[in-house]
Formats: C-alpha cells, sequence, structure tokens
DNA sequence: TTGTACGCGTTATCAT
DNA sequence: ATGATAACGCGTACAA
C-alpha cells in the first residue's frame, strides 16, 4: 500500500481548522471562499504538500478527465505524431491521455477498449471504423463519446482524409507521367480500412485510365521498411516488370527503394516509387519520396478538438475530411525507354 | 454524467439475490463460492453487462494495476520499440501503462510525473537520472518504485546499457579504421545524460589514442533526420574537413548521410558517418549504417519485470546494464587517400 | 461563507 | 459459504 504517505484533504482540513468541504472548494471553486481562509487552507496545504487523488475525484465526479485513444501500433511515425499533438493538445485543456495498441488485432482491440473503458476514461479515439460488432457494442453501451481517425463509419464523429482520394492522387500522378504498368505494396487489408480505401482510389484511377491491375501487380505485406522490400522484390520478379510502384505507406515505399538500390536498379529512371503518408523522412531519403501529403498532426488536434466538445455536450458531431495533396520529389520520373 | 448507463455490484447483487460481498467475490476469488452460487451471480452479471470498475476497485484497494512512464517524446523508433514492449509485457500481467511525454522538458517531465502520480500509479519509469531535485522529492514522496532506463541514479533501480561504452564503441571502429579527424553530432546535451555520457565515451576513446576532438568538430543539434542534416552541414563547411562522422543517434546519423548525399559527397569514400541505437531503418538506408545495437525491446521487458517486483515488494532492485554491440555496416571505410 | 452528510463502486474485515 | 458494513478520498446537495 503506497497510499496513505500522501495526505488527503482531511489532513488538511485538520491541519486548517476548517472543514474537508472547505479544501475541496478551496481546490476546485477558490472563489466561493474568503480570502483569509483560502489563504489559511492553501497554506495548510502546501505545508502537507497535499496532492488531489484523481482517483478518488474521478469516483466521485464521474469525470476522469481523461481520454482514451486506440491505435493499431506504437511504432508507426504517422501515428506517432498523431499521438503527439493529441498528448499536448489534450494537457493544455487538463486532460490526460490513455494509449493502448493492439498490433492489427481486432480481439487486441476489444480488449483495449474494454480496458481502457474500465478505466473511466471520459472520450475514446479510434483509428478507423472497422471491427467487430461487438468492439462496436462495448463503446456504445458505455455511453462514452467516440470519435474515429483516418476514417470511420457514418454512425460515430470522425476526423480523417480521404483515403480513396489519396489513392487516386499517387495513381494519376503515375498515370500523368506516362505509367502503364504500376504496381502496389499494401499493408494487410483485412481490418484495416484505410488501406482498403487507399488501394480502391488507386483501382478507382488505375481503371478510369484503362489500365489493368492484374493480380500480380498487388502484394500485400506488413507496413514496414522490411515488408516494402520484400513486396519489391517480389514485383522485381515478374517477367513483365511494372515501370512504376506505388507503396500505399511511405514506409513501405522506402522499403522498395532500397530494395532497388540494393538491386543497383535506379530509381526514378528503371523504377517509379511513390508512397503516401508524407512522413518526415520522406523528405530525406534518395531519391527523395513522392508521397500525398497526410495531415497527421492537425488530425490529433482536430480529434482532440471534437473529443472534448463531445464531452462537453453530447451533441453529435459530424465527420471532419482534412485536405491532402501530393508531394512531387524525384522517386517518379517519366517510365524509361528501355525495355 | 456518463456513468449509470453501466450496472455496478450492487445491481448484480439485486438480480442474483445475494449480497455485494459475494458478487465481489465471484469477481476476484471465484474458489470460495459454491459453485452454484457462483453459476447465479456469474449468469446475472452477464445479463446486466457488468463490468467492474476500475476506478472503484482502485480507491478501495490502493492499487491502480497501472505503471506510469515518462519519456522524452513519442516521436523516435527507439523509445517506440521500448513502449510497445512494455505494453505488451504489462498487459501480459494484467497491468495497464499510461504514458506521458514532455518533449525534453524538465519542467514538462516534472508535470508530467505530478499528473501520473495523481492518477494513482503502482509504479513509475523514467529515462535517465538526470533531473531536478524537485522532480525526485516528487516521486519520492509518493513513495511509488521507480525504475529508470536507458541509464540513470544510482539510489534507484535502473535497466540501461553503457552509453559510455557505447560511444567508445564507434569511436573506436572509426579509429580502427585509421580516422584521426572525427567529428560529432549530438543531440542537445542540456538535461540529457545519454546523451553526455555518449559524448563522453567518445572523447575517452579519442583520446585515449591520442586524437583531440576539436570545439568546431562537435555540434549540438535536433534528435531528428532534420538536425542531422543541419549539424552535417556545418561540419562540411569547414576548412580541415572530418573525414568520419559520428551521430550520437541513428536518426542525426541518418540525416547525416541524406546531407552528404545531397551534396554529392560519397560516403563512405569521402566520408564514413556512423551512429548508435540500430533502429530498424538503419540496415535500409543507403549505404546501410553502421552503428551500437541498442536492445531497445529488452529494455522494455526487463524494466517491467523490475517495476512489476518493486511493486510485489519494495525490495530495492540495482541497475542492470544490457549488452550492446557494434553493427559493422557500409557507411564506414577507410578514410580517403585524397586529401 | 462554511459545515454536515451522503454517495460514487469496490475491497476488506468481521460476523454469522 | 455468505452477509453487513466500514473504509477509500472526494464532490456536492442541503443546512446552518
Amino acid at each position: 500500500m503506497a497510499r496513505r504517505q500522501r495526505s488527503s484533504l482531511t489532513d488538511v482540513a485538520h491541519a486548517a481548522g476548517v472543514s474537508i468541504a472547505t479544501v475541496s472548494r478551496a481546490m476546485s471553486q477558490p472563489e466561493m471562499l474568503r480570502a483569509d481562509t483560502l489563504e489559511r487552507v492553501r497554506a495548510a496545504a502546501a505545508r502537507l504538500g497535499y496532492r488531489p487523488d484523481h482517483v478518488a475525484r474521478t469516483l466521485a465526479s464521474g469525470k476522469s478527465h481523461t481520454v482514451g485513444v486506440v491505435i493499431p501500433t506504437l511504432n508507426s511515425p504517422i501515428f506517432a505524431d498523431t499521438l503527439q499533438e493529441m498528448q499536448r493538445s489534450l494537457d493544455a485543456a487538463g486532460y490526460q491521455l490513455l494509449v493502448a495498441s493492439h498490433e492489427y488485432d481486432p480481439a487486441g482491440e476489444f480488449a483495449a477498449v474494454d480496458k481502457l473503458l474500465a478505466h473511466g476514461i471520459d472520450g475514446l479515439v479510434l483509428v478507423g471504423g472497422s471491427r467487430p460488432e461487438a468492439t462496436w457494442k462495448l463503446v456504445e453501451s458505455a455511453g462514452v463519446p467516440v470519435v474515429q481517425m483516418w476514417c470511420g463509419r457514418s454512425d460515430h464523429a470522425c476526423v480523417g482524409v480521404d483515403n480513396h482520394a489519396a489513392g487516386e492522387l499517387v495513381a494519376r500522378h503515375l498515370l500523368a507521367l506516362g505509367h502503364r504498368r504500376i504496381a502496389v505494396i499494401t499493408g494487410r487489408l483485412r481490418h484495416n480500412d484505410r488501406q482498403r480505401a487507399r488501394l480502391e482510389g488507386i483501382r478507382a484511377a488505375l481503371s478510369e485510365a484503362g489500365v489493368a491491375l492484374p493480380a500480380a501487380y498487388l502484394t500485400e505485406q506488413a507496413l514496414s521498411v522490411p515488408g516494402g522490400r520484400v513486396g519489391c522484390s517480389i514485383l522485381l520478379e515478374l517477367a513483365d516488370r511494372p515501370t512504376a510502384l506505388i507503396g500505399t505507406v511511405d514506409v513501405i515505399a522506402i522499403g522498395a527503394i532500397a530494395e532497388c538500390h540494393a538491386r543497383g536498379i535506379a530509381v526514378p529512371e528503371e523504377m517509379s516509387i511513390a508512397g503516401i503518408d508524407n512522413i518526415e523522412l520522406a523528405a530525406h531519403v534518395s531519391p527523395s519520396l513522392s508521397s500525398v501529403e497526410i495531415p497527421a498532426t492537425r488530425i490529433g488536434s482536430e480529434t482532440v478538438e471534437r473529443v472534448l466538445a463531445l464531452i462537453a455536450d453530447m451533441t453529435k458531431a459530424g465527420h471532419v475530411m482534412l485536405p491532402i495533396e501530393l508531394v512531387e520529389r524525384h522517386s517518379t520520373g517519366r517510365p524509361g525507354e528501355t525495355r
């Protein structure tokens, strides 16, 4: 029992010669007290090193001043940016962020949500809208405001981007450069609506241009640099080798560049490569990576704004679509004549 | 008040026709109940969708089954690895991880610790041992077990690596290759004992070899890829340009490689570059980065093991030093004869 | 302006 | 094996 070293309201009340209610007010509604009383209480509190107990406060008030966020993984530059900003914004508002991750496992997400809910969060933030009904049931039955990030179902608030459009943007960029043999490395599509939307966007742009996406030109890999390398090497083995390659996230695209480099394939001369996310590193690899800017930081701040609003009054908030844009760099170019 | 949709012990007790004590036992010590009673309670609980309230449980028991960790930033691959593993290990033990970050600001760290403590954490994890006395006072007065990661003061438990040795390793590697003009790009040294230790290690190795580290050969930059680029460009402007360059973290070293590449300086032919951390990306940049492996994941798991042990019995645990090793890749070579 | 007293949902200590 | 009931530390009507 670590507890009981810390002093409580009762201790301070005793020391200041007032009731615990007065001390409680001194902490939350100072203006309700007479100046001298307030001073006396504060002095006593300071002397005893009193610190309010958040747990008791939560139990009594029903508000924990805490919002929970469940993300697929901590190990992603894009999520890290968003989290960082969420933490900042929430902190500024006197809230605490509770993070849980689940490694792209639906059961793990359910467990994480359950745990967070039990911890008495005031608001919940999820990534994407695709999850088992059981999980949705759980959060709905808890009566806690939810906001989805990146993309999500229409029956709950969402702050995100048009992932479908992001896919179209990269694909069209490559098409405009003259590519016709365009291959795609995605993350696992199962349980990942962001990936699916991006891929669909790519598909739409290609078919619109009368370009096919053969099954052999599509490979699902881990959302990591090694994943990108593996995917790239598979595509490079093809008899009818593509002239361009889309990674549905930058880390995959960066892996693809690495693999080409390792095999002595010139980028973009022999192979154009583009990604989506525009993570910081994209500008610094060589060649620098053409990508689609996803405003991760802003997703974080807007999301926080949303949850806090929902916590304040349970007004239904709608969907917010943040702008995205193509960032052309040096990893993409016209298809080589050689072939 | 979102609360009060969820059913409580009382509700279940009522529904099952038993006392709340019995329900409580059904949840925590099922073996104490008669089989049929247990069954009845469980049925009622399931029917009402009962979920124990962690907050109330914490208040009553004095244990929150939660450990807090305060890190400099979420935006670092090395910390991300550690956090990921901590989350995994803690989850397996039925604990929840509470993360806070402070962007390398001591005041921010104090605030974060204060907040975490108020939230009733059972254990606290910090990075490094260098912080204002006020912060140490705070955690000590809270009576919560603490373990430091990476490195730390001797009066508290610590799971880390020998950062000094890490610095020595890279420096010696470069010295062994024949370099004599070795420059260093570190992160900000203030409030960062890991960086200081690494730099001191480098200094020690250099002076041992009779090689000087002129002030001009040392630059403090942000712990990021752009930071590495800036640092590198400064060092490249020098009249007496170094032949090798150490980034005290891999992201900085990777930035340096990017800068050399942008300027058409061949690595390692014209400039050798090495880092510390051995993040995943190090193996995939080109040229691949020579680095010192820091077992980030293992730091996470061992740290968790330690806090949990300390929480179980307040026995003082000592310092654990995890092994590190040099990983030679292709960003380092013998100094060019040209000059 | 300040004090009293009850409730928040559990755990834990006594009884029974 | 099960039931009362007092904490836990705080918020907050309601009284004074």
